[in-house]
DNA sequence: TCCGATACGTCAACCAGACTGCCGTAACCG
DNA sequence: CGGTTACGGCAGTCTGGTTGACGTATCGGA
């Protein structure tokens, strides 16, 4: 704890500095999510749907054949809360239940035909903010933005994101094998 | 838009890869947002307060003396919205509203010194979690998160925080003319 | 001086999305 | 066979957002 940023005689302007950063960092956080986040509003609400359909859609669609209770976790919300979204997107064929094979107690979620084009109309809202933030900052501050916000989340995060990365390096080598 | 991610021969790994890092943007915006809001919940819950509070003690206390009209455009919600928190708020003694002196319609907000001390305690724990992610990061890394957060917010947040960089560089030059 | 525009407060009603507690069923597994 | 797990559902509550309408004090220009 007292590595960093040390004792700091009282008034020091190092201090102030580093706390007004910490403070600007907030108002990033608040900033950037919300507007992130408000991209993809106006075709949800156009569906009468929320963000809480949206986190779903984008979870499963990433996670395909991912049981209920996985996606719990990764949400962190309780069972019935999820209830009701899920619900609403099974009861319109965005998201397909389907029995697991090896524990036939599990509902596998994933994304239906209608459900993998929703959450691309959704995602390119989210594309286009996202494609010109990384143009603007550039590859390096795009990967020290990586780094920070891995920082902040905790550590089931963290690993999750991991486990995700993982995957996708897999699939890429699968890809290349047997190229198109 | 067809500048930068050329046309892309179909089945091109460079798209793919390009579309999976956007998509780890929006799992890392999610996991980051959630688990540093997450972070002041505990003081939060203690004192029968929610987000929405420490949200406006956040833009209160950064904005000393700040009109209604004002934070209502920070934290875009409605005027009731922010009347039932804001209310909580004063009753409890963490927020004064003065009237303005050139406009005595506003009702100036500021914290109370028992504002400025809640305040102070919620902002500990997200420091510590800020903190700890930018030392681990690198001073590289963060200017790197800055500048990608800053690109992904709209105009308006930008010249707010614009703003608010220059007030704090005004403050600065005045602290260090006077030096303790 | 008066009148429209502005800043703010407030009442009522509504809704999304989170929560808890509880119960039931099916399936797994030791 | 019995405990645990995965899942679904019901009932009720809370926060925090929304709209619409109305009232009042104040500002500022014609």
């Amino acid at each position: 704890m007292a590595d960093a940023n040390a004792p700091a005689p009282p008034g020091s302007t190092l201090l102030c500095l580093r706390e007004e950063e910490i403070r600007a960092a907030q108002d990033l956080l608040f900033f950037a999510y919300r507007d992130f986040t408000n991209a993809a509003d106006v075709i949800l609400e156009e569906l009468g749907m929320g963000r809480a359909h949206h986190r779903a859609l984008h979870f499963i669609g990433r996670n395909p054949a991912i049981p209920v209770t996985e996606l719990l976790a990764i949400l962190r919300i309780t069972k019935q809360s999820l209830a009701r979204v899920l619900g609403a997107l099974v009861e319109q064929g965005y998201v397909a239940q389907i029995q697991g094979r090896v524990d036939r107690r599990q509902r596998l979620l994933a994304l239906t035909p209608a459900g993998q084009a929703l959450e691309r109309r959704l995602f390119e809202r989210q594309r286009v903010c996202l494609a010109a933030a990384y143009r603007d900052a550039g590859a390096p501050a795009v990967e020290g933005f990586r780094r920070v916000m891995r920082g902040i989340m905790d550590e089931a995060a963290r690993a999750y994101m991991d486990r995700a990365e993982q995957e996708q390096i897999r699939q890429d080598r699968t890809q290349a094998a047997r190229p198109a």
